[in-house]
DNA sequence: GCGCTGACTCCCC
DNA sequence: AGGGGAGCCAGCG
């Protein structure tokens, strides 16, 4: 996770640090929506959990990748989004003729609600 | 401080 | 089932 050394963390430092946490919880081979996310980590925007995302390095150990919209389908566009269907078909995860996820098949929840 | 821009979502047609 | 529109809020110029 992106983090501060010392506690100078500012409190949208600290939401893009819950938003990780969360994220490294969804297991491989299962999907989150930013919307799911957002709620676990106490946020009201699923905005800002793709924005946090977009800041995080590429070794980086968040799997960015298997975070999708409530529609099923991934939001990135252009070659980024062609590696993130790579990554998530790699894990196993099936995508639809027209590019869409099974959200009952592969969304994963944590006694939370996925949508 | 203001306005614009999204890795978004919900709510109607 | 899918598209349009409003709401959303952090980041940036």
């Amino acid at each position: 996770m992106i983090r501060r050394p010392d506690k100078g963390a500012s409190p949208s430092q600290v939401r893009i640090d819950a938003i990780h946490v969360h994220v490294r919880k969804i297991p491989a081979g299962r999907v989150a929506t930013y919307g799911a996310i957002a709620r676990r980590a106490g946020l009201r925007s699923a905005r800002i959990v793709g924005a946090a995302l977009a800041g995080v390095p590429a070794e980086q150990a968040v799997p960015w990748h298997r975070v999708i919209n409530a529609s099923g389908r991934i939001s990135l566009t252009g070659r980024a989004g062609t590696l993130q269907r790579k990554l998530l078909e790699a894990e196993g995860v099936r995508f639809d003729a027209r590019g869409r996820i099974d959200l009952d098949a592969f969304g994963w929840h944590d006694d939370v609600p996925l949508r």
